[in-house]
RNA sequence: GCCCGGGUGGCGAAAUUGGUAGACGCAAGGGACUUAAAAUCCCUCGGAAGUUAAAUUCCAUGCCGGUUCGAUUCCGGCCCCGGGCACCA
């Protein structure tokens, strides 16, 4: 083998090893189980970055090493490639946002080949593709016969000068990005899909996917945040009106001292044509953006509409206030505040010198000073006519069923989970496949008709799309009727491309391949894209077209990737280009050091000089090969006969298996950081062995090196593999196992600590008993002298780990 | 504002179920080799007290408090940083 390790030479020639061998393609194969491994498909914005790099190196490493545990893993690729960032550039350049997205597909395939993943590229993806998009078309259309897409109403951010619909990210400071102009909030009609007709199960489900992080579960459970209680019915008075309020505390009911409606209700409009500050207060929050978080951090404001309602259950009378943190969007644009027992309402009831009615007292404590702070547990009722000195659980009960009786409202389940608004005002994005037609109305595409095809090449002149334009496109036959008829020129959300791209890898063997066992993607994507994606898979189980209730077993949320404490961006000047990394030290020590710096899940701080630590280590590696070729390969040759050990080469092996031990256990959990370690800790200990006379434990010890590293650093490992002669392919190495009994030992080393400070070590047989055991470590000097005249309450034993003694 | 994370040496981190805090690596300092540099190899490396040197002792896992024989780990409160908040992907 060579002497010097060149690292683009192995590199190239490990590549061209697989290519030729198609080592990645994949197929069905009944003798081996299946593994299918999945990172998040990139979006093609031109450049791969270390985000990207360390994802897809996560995913390579579990892919490897599953291979070696001997399962058949497939490990595909593709290009999420919809989206605004085409149609900006392709303003911004003059071009076709097609071009642009083909070309950045182009250059990314080339770098992302260059880290040599074992991906099967021969079922690579590309959304914008009409062969890929026409099956979301065909679902699109199925969940429209199921009454499971429909169209309403809802609110977009408008540039009133640019005459066009704005994403949240192209709103700044309330400004529209390109004209500067104050956004207005504007009602269009769009299409949505009934998420919410499966949140039962999309949160039941979540407890069966034990495989996925518990913050990611969390996350979910309160994205969704299923909560039970009653909407209860306000009389307006004077109006032959009512205004239905959703609430989960109606045992607070009794406290309720004004009501709060959006400003979109339309008590609120009616309200402010005869109110001239309430008129500008909704001018106001008309200019709000519809970001949530935008939202809530206005101050806190509101208006009393003249309008009044009567409370149902103490008659009392209320006020009705519109108020800025009220979201038509939610339940049903309007609830009832009581200031005793939540903090909004407490805080807007001082800001606006409402009544304060304490109705509910503290279980343990009849004191509670309610005018300085609110009581928001749940306690006693007070002041609640029969329904006082009920806990909370009887108040709701008897009050839901008053209310029923009443007909003054229902027991309700609220999601705070919406149907998804699918539809965007945009032109580089999937068809939405329908037909609009003044005489048949809304005429979904006939299947036979699909795909609708967007027609690509087209440059972008102004922000608009140019689907209402374009004749060829806009322009078409009612399927119905035969008379005239328009297409639908809103697109997909890209969303909708990337909640079922993982069955397209797959399409004709997805039975088999289903559901992916290891999905890997940014921490960024826990709750929309990963809920999105388990609707759709839902759906699609419901109509028979996939077994099995979610698509992805296990799941891995990476990191960020971070240089000098802030996330790497273009915009911050702070990137790392993986290009020309490979180029200066080759793939894998990219790979070493993206996977050794920090563990998957959290974020990863960069670091030249830790680069150059990885690559240090690959050079060491490599000069320990070389200078050990002869013994290895030599030993390769014999016939293996069982060994006998002397005690100090016991030692030796008992070393190296702990190290395997421990970095098996690390793989299993995925903290791979610390199997690197466990590899350089392995390549310090052999460094320390005499090969002379030790030739079967540094071939044993080099071998488990060798397979630590095969995920990792594939192609350093496949020439050294080669080199040294060792079995077969090194990509179908098998996973070393430990030897237990080279873990055996006839000594243990104690901890002795006194009062839980360590005082001492003491060293006992493995058989020792436990008066042994004490005798030996009172016995122990400093832990004698720790101990003094003290006088011994007992002593604390942990099996083959500690003593304490407690005086 | 709401939901979810994170905070350990000069730096990235480790400590698998409550049991030796700092493995492994980076940086730094010292030394060897070299005409020299790079590369490589060896040694030291949380802080303070102590001593010629050591032994040894104390402090230390964002802050405050609690549970425990024992807390980086569990509980309560706070501070700071990051992710998400439905049209960035």
């Amino acid at each position: 083998m060579d002497k010097i390790f060149q690292p683009q030479m192995i590199d190239e020639a490990a590549k061209k090893h697989w290519d030729e061998t198609r080592a990645f393609e994949t197929k069905e194969n009944t003798t081996k189980p299946k593994f299918y491994c999945l990172s998040m498909l990139p979006y093609p914005s031109g450049q791969i970055h270390m985000g990207h790099a360390r994802n897809y190196t996560i995913g390579d490493v579990i892919a490897r090493y599953q291979r070696m545990l001997g399962k058949n893993v497939m490990q595909p690729l593709g290009w999420d490639a919809f989206g605004l960032p085409a149609e900006n550039a392709a303003l911004k350049n003059k071009l076709a946002p097609s071009e642009w997205t083909y070309k950045n597909i182009e250059q990314m395939r080339v770098t992302i080949k260059q880290l040599g993943f074992a991906i099967d590229w021969s079922r690579e993806v590309t959304t914008c593709r009409p062969e890929y998009y026409r099956f979301e078309q065909q679902l699109f259309l199925k969940m429209y016969a199921k009454g499971l897409a429909y169209k309403k109403k809802s609110v977009v951010n408008w540039d009133p000068v640019d005459q066009t619909v704005l994403a949240n990210e192209q709103v700044v400071d309330g400004c529209g990005w390109r004209s500067g102009a104050l956004v207005e909030r504007k009602e269009i009609s769009q299409w949505f899909l009934k998420i919410t007709a499966y949140a039962d199960e999309l949160l039941a489900c979540l407890d069966k996917l034990t495989g996925w992080p518990e913050q990611v579960r969390t996350m979910q459970r309160n994205w969704i945040g299923r909560s039970e209680g009653l909407n209860l019915n306000f009389s307006v008075i004077g109006r032959d009106e009512k205004v239905t309020i959703f609430t989960t505390r109606p045992d607070t009911v009794f406290g309720v001292t004004f009501l709060a409606i959006a400003p979109e209700h339309p008590l609120a409009l009616e309200a402010s044509k005869s109110n001239e500050s309430i008129f500008k207060f909704l001018q106001k929050c008309h200019n709000v953006k519809v970001a949530e978080a935008e939202v809530a951090t206005v101050a806190t404001e509101g208006y009393y509409t003249g309008f009044d309602a009567i409370n149902p259950l103490s008659g009392e009378k209320v006020s009705i206030w519109v108020a800025n943190f009220v979201l038509m969007e939610y339940g049903t644009g309007a609830v009832m505040s009581v200031p005793a027992h939540d903090t909004r309402d407490y805080e807007f009831a001082k800001q606006y010198n409402l009544r304060i009615k304490q109705v509910i007292k503290p279980i343990d404590n009849d004191l509670w000073d309610i005018n300085k702070i609110a009581f928001t547990d749940k306690g006693v009722l007070i002041n609640s006519g029969e329904f006082s000195n009920l806990n909370f659980d009887q108040a709701f009960n008897a009050i839901a069923e008053h209310v029923i009786r009443a007909k003054q409202g229902e027991r309700k389940v609220h999601y705070r989970l919406r149907d998804w608004g699918v539809s965007r005002q945009r032109y580089w994005g999937a068809p939405i496949p329908i037909i609009n037609c003044e005489k048949c109305g809304v005429v979904p595409v006939p299947e036979r008709d699909l795909p609708v095809v967007l027609p690509e090449g087209i440059k972008l002149t102004d922000p608009h799309s140019p689907l209402h334009t374009l004749k060829s496109f806009f322009e078409t036959t009612c399927p119905k009727c035969g008379g005239f008829a328009t297409r639908e020129t809103d697109t997909f959300d890209t969303f909708v491309e990337s909640s079922w791209y993982y069955i397209m890898y797959c399409f004709h063997d997805q039975k088999y391949w289903m559901p992916v066992d290891q999905y890997i993607g940014g921490i960024e994507h826990a709750v929309m894209h990963l809920l999105y994606a388990r609707f759709i898979y839902k759906v699609l189980r419901d109509e028979g077209l996939v077994k099995g209730d979610e698509p992805f077993t296990r799941l891995l949320t990476q990191g960020m990737v971070l240089k000098d404490g802030s996330k790497m961006s273009k915009s911050k000047g702070n990137t790392v280009s993986p290009e020309e990394l490979v180029a200066k030290y080759g793939a894998d020590t990219v790979r070493l050091f993206t996977i050794f710096a920090s563990p998957p899940e959290q974020s990863l701080e960069w670091s030249d000089s830790g680069v150059e630590g990885a690559y240090r280590f690959l050079k060491k590696l490599f000069a320990f090969a070389a200078a050990h070729e002869e013994v290895i390969t030599s030993h390769n040759k014999l016939s293996k006969k069982p060994e006998i050990f002397t005690k100090e080469q016991q030692q030796w092996r008992r070393n190296i298996h702990i190290i395997l031990q421990q970095a098996n256990a690390d793989m299993e959990r995925l903290q791979l950081n610390t199997v690197v370690s466990a590899a350089m800790k392995l390549l310090n200990e052999l460094h320390d062995i005499p090969s002379a006379t030790n030739e079967a434990i540094i071939y044993e010890g080099f071998s488990i090196l060798l397979c630590l590293l095969n995920p990792i650093t594939p192609h350093v490992v496949h020439y050294l593999w080669h080199e040294l002669q060792f079995f077969g392919d090194a990509l179908d190495a098998k996973w070393p196992q430990v030897d237990l009994s080279a873990l055996k030992q006839d000594f243990f080393e104690l901890i002795v600590q006194v009062n839980g400070k360590v005082r001492g070590k003491i060293t006992v047989q493995a058989d020792a008993d436990e008066k042994a055991i004490r005798e030996a470590s009172i016995a122990n000097d400093s832990v004698a002298r720790a101990i003094g005249s003290a006088v011994i309450k007992k002593i604390i034993l942990v099996p083959k780990k500690l003593v304490n003694i407690v005086v």
